[in-house]
DNA sequence: CGCATAGTTGACTACGCTCAACCCTGGTGG
DNA sequence: CCACCAGGGTTGAGCGTAGTCAACTATGCG
């Protein structure tokens, strides 16, 4: 969802970009580095964490395949977190003042890009608004019905573990195997080997 | 930090911007309104809220003045939620188009704009990040380590009610009054009237 | 001098987390 | 072809802690 197109990228910075592997565990950047780039995930995942000042290690975000981190970069000269690989992953590497002079001279660019960011803010706000709901039933069936929404269907495919999804909306899975459970017992929704179908979900 | 600065608004932007004053209560726009423009707060206060199918309402976001609010309306035909006004608040109101082409004609607007949307976005990550952690009283002091670290101060001054803070942090006001007295206790932070006192906080 | 609102404190409840056992599936190798 | 194994998923029991409801205090304002 908050895909930057490459479609308008103009060739000049086509000829910029390169791409970086990373091993399982591996390091993109450290936190206080040097701000030199903006990436986007091809494939893969990461891990952004930020150390504080006790030491203590805090995840700050998944980033997933599609999916663009270190914005930030772009207008500060150090990272504030650090990048890690959790599978082996490839990335795309805009390099920062190149990134920065297209956005500049290519309008198209750079409205796709705010569109991106856009867009990326209320990806945040929409998974802040869910951790507001208490009930672990209720936030999965909002959850659903979210990322149902789009698509107009009733129907959500999952294509990772729901132990993935469970961190995602902030439970355990343990927590979000009972309020499945829940929901299908209430009549709520229908669940198929992967698939969950929403009932009468009169979506908004 | 997310102002948009309006130093580098061209002259014919600056034109067509208007503003708009509310009443405690009274809104700006209703969700699912024609999206027609973008706002800055400059005085008061509002609320974002969004009703979702079974007529619960939820709060999406609250925008104190210099914050922008939105911003998804510059690619989105409709406001997906409502924005009541809190206290008597002015909104300065950036027509849609207008600002749209002007953000494509005025590169120092849009780099602008951009750094905003990516502080927005850094804003609502750090959020994100806080809600991970269960525990009330750990919680709050990251948060208070989080807003003081910027200025590099060791207190906190607050200007608005606790109650307003527990909300935004996901905790109710008793909890938040609890775990205060607890960091107390344990010797971690020191309270005047509206000031709290970070103690051996080595500030990251 | 009340009144409204914010903040604090206490008692109780509820629900999500933790730990643990168990089931089920898919993959591997004998 | 079956035995075994590993991982995800489910289910159960018990605990801890944040929420809730309520009472009380403090503060600011008419």
């Amino acid at each position: 969802m908050d895909l930057l197109t490459l479609e308008s990228l103009p060739p000049q910075l086509r000829q910029l970009i390169s791409y970086r592997e990373l091993e399982p565990g591996e390091a993109l950047f450290q936190q206080g580095d040097e701000a030199i780039a903006f990436f986007v995930v091809e494939t893969g995942r990461l891990r952004l964490v930020r150390y504080s000042s006790d030491g203590k290690e805090v995840t700050f975000q998944i980033t997933r395949s599609g999916e663009s981190l270190a914005e930030i970069a772009l207008f500060s000269n150090n990272y504030p977190c650090a990048a890690v690989a959790e599978l082996s992953s490839r990335v795309i590497v805009y390099p920062k003042q190149p990134l920065l002079s297209a956005l500049r001279n290519y309008p198209d660019l750079a409205e796709d890009f705010m569109a991106m960011l856009i867009g990326k803010i209320h990806d945040l706000k929409v998974r802040l608004e869910l951790r507001h709901i208490r009930a672990a039933h209720e936030r999965v069936l909002r959850y659903l019905r979210y990322i149902a929404d789009p698509s107009e269907q009733t129907v959500v495919t999952f294509d990772r573990p729901l132990k993935d999804i469970a961190a995602d909306i902030g439970l355990t899975p343990e927590t979000l195997s009972r309020a499945l459970a829940r929901l299908e017992r209430e009549g709520k929704i229908r669940r198929t080997r992967l698939q969950i179908l929403l009932q009468n979900s009169s979506a908004a």
